[in-house]
RNA sequence: GCGGUCAUAGCUCAGUUGGUUAGAGCACAAGAUUGUGAAUCUUGGGGUCGCGGGUUCGAGUCCCGUUGGCCGCCCCA
């Protein structure tokens, strides 16, 4: 048994596990890729202040933080928001815009591993910067789905749920709340789905029992599922802040239709995200069958750029993690087995054959085929054996009997047929043979 | 941070009311088989039974602690 184990929350990737981290992680980059976004990437350790800067003092707690030998507070990145915001915030003058990045990164929290969360883990991350009209969340809105869909996840497997914190103040502020009970009213509609009406009642400790008629207004808000809801809701108001949110919901989810993808999306406004800093449009991505974490979860935050220290930049982003994704696949039988099999499989005879193979493996390898042979000397059966095993299409065969004709046999593993090739030909027979399988 | 539950080979698991040297299948390796393939047979390596303590003549088995996994609560950037 061994002794030493990886730390609490953190994974071994052995070659079958890494293969299948490595497909998730191709699928987002070919999407992103496709949806012109960059990639980048950051150090793992960062000042422990970005992020208590951004999060506030508490977020210590769920931090892997440290002080270094040189007497710096540092903390491994528990999320990519705060460093993209310092890399775009430092370059901003001299980015072309939109601002549309991307990374595939690891990230550390120090919490309770359970179900869908540990405590490294990967997440794609999406950004865009100094775009302030509602084009960018359609983009990545967009985006989003098609990291998912990319998969073969379907309209049935996973959702987007859409909301909007300017649009519940802008709501409760018509409705009379200042702007302190908004927060602890939105904080309640965050828990509601879960407490029920539990979730109030830490407003009506801070600011008294809560009207009863605003309450049903609230829950009747929170309850919303259409555009048509929505609007019907908003009609009795005649608030400018109100109207212009409606008219930015309309443009998201008429982009999001016209992209065929009307069918991934819900209005939502029970979706709120713990988060104090998202300013506008918020989103998640959820399994249909509602047993897994959030798959994703994003929005914009316009005042993150600026208060880290950067100039006054409009930014919308999301992160999709590894692990809730890696469990519906699994679960949706969307994660193929992947076969790592070489090209070509060195029969070789004895130890004077093996240096003449030697020579053309190296040559062959270097011209990009993968190439593989007994590390010892074996009966030819066996080699064959192991050959079909390692499911190579061709099998190289340096015999005495092949040598003394200064030939070499390529057997095709399929259809067990085999032709001779001159040992100075073996490149161009290998490259004509794998050419047209 | 709190609660529940579990821990025997690389994997899946068996192991009787506590009883001699802890087993199977799969996987891995060798041989049967020194010029041609997924079969079969034989054999082998691999365990301080998570770790530590206690009870007992005797503990994989019972008790306590601890570490870790899983599940849930808090939190969830």
């Amino acid at each position: 048994m061994a002794t030493f184990q990886p730390l609490p929350g953190f994974r071994d990737f052995y070659p079958e596990d890494f293969t299948r981290r490595r497909h998730i992680f191709r699928v987002w980059r070919q999407t992103a890729n496709a949806f012109g976004f960059q990639e980048y990437d950051a150090p793992v350790l960062e000042q422990l202040e970005l992020y208590t800067t951004k999060s506030g003092e508490e977020i210590e707690g769920q931090l892997f933080s440290f002080t270094d030998k040189g007497g710096r507070e540092v903390a491994l990145r528990p999320e990519m928001t705060p460093t993209v915001c310092r890399m775009v915030g430092a370059r901003a003058g001299a980015l072309k815009r939109p601002i549309k990045w991307f990374s595939v990164a690891e990230f550390y929290r120090y919490e309770r591993a359970q179900k869908g969360r540990l405590r490294a883990f990967s997440q794609f991350n999406g950004d865009i910067f100094g775009e302030a009209g509602p084009e960018a969340e359609i983009e990545l809105i967009a985006l989003l789905i098609q990291c998912l869909a990319g998969f073969g996840l379907t309209k049935d497997d996973f959702y987007v749920r859409l909301s909007d914190r300017d649009l519940w103040f802008f709501y409760l502020e018509a409705l009379g709340f200042n702007d302190e009970q908004s927060r602890t009213i939105l904080s309640a509609v965050d828990r509601y789905e879960k407490m029920g009406d539990e979730a109030f009642k830490s407003y009506a400790e801070v600011h008294g029992a809560i009207d009863a008629a605003l309450k049903e207004r609230v829950l009747g808000f929170l309850k919303i599922k259409s555009l048509a809801e929505l609007e019907a809701a908003l009609a009795p108001f005649n608030s400018g802040k109100l109207t212009a949110r409606l008219a930015d919901w309309r443009k998201v989810l008429s982009g999001v239709a016209a992209m065929g993808l009307a069918d991934f999306i819900t209005v939502d406004l029970g979706v709120v995200r713990g988060l104090a800093y998202y300013t506008g449009f918020v989103f998640e991505a959820f399994d249909r069958k509602g047993d897994l974490r959030a798959l994703a979860g994003g929005g914009r935050y316009n005042n993150l750029v600026k208060k880290l220290g950067g100039p006054d930049l409009p930014a919308v982003g999301f992160a999709i993690g590894d692990v809730t994704t890696g469990l519906l696949l699994e679960q949706r039988g969307l994660m193929p087995t992947f076969v790592s099999a070489p090209d070509l499989y060195a029969v070789i005879g004895g130890e004077s054959e093996r240096k003449a193979a030697f020579a053309d493996i190296q040559a062959l390898r270097a011209a990009g085929y993968r190439v593989e042979y007994p590390f010892k000397e074996l009966a030819f059966g066996k080699q064959f054996k192991a050959a079909a095993e390692s499911g190579a299409k061709l099998a190289l065969i340096y015999g005495s009997e092949e040598l003394a004709k200064s030939i070499v046999k390529i057997r095709d593993m399929s259809d067990r047929t085999e032709r001779e090739v001159p040992r100075d030909q073996v490149l161009a027979a290998v490259r004509d043979a794998l050419a047209g399988g």
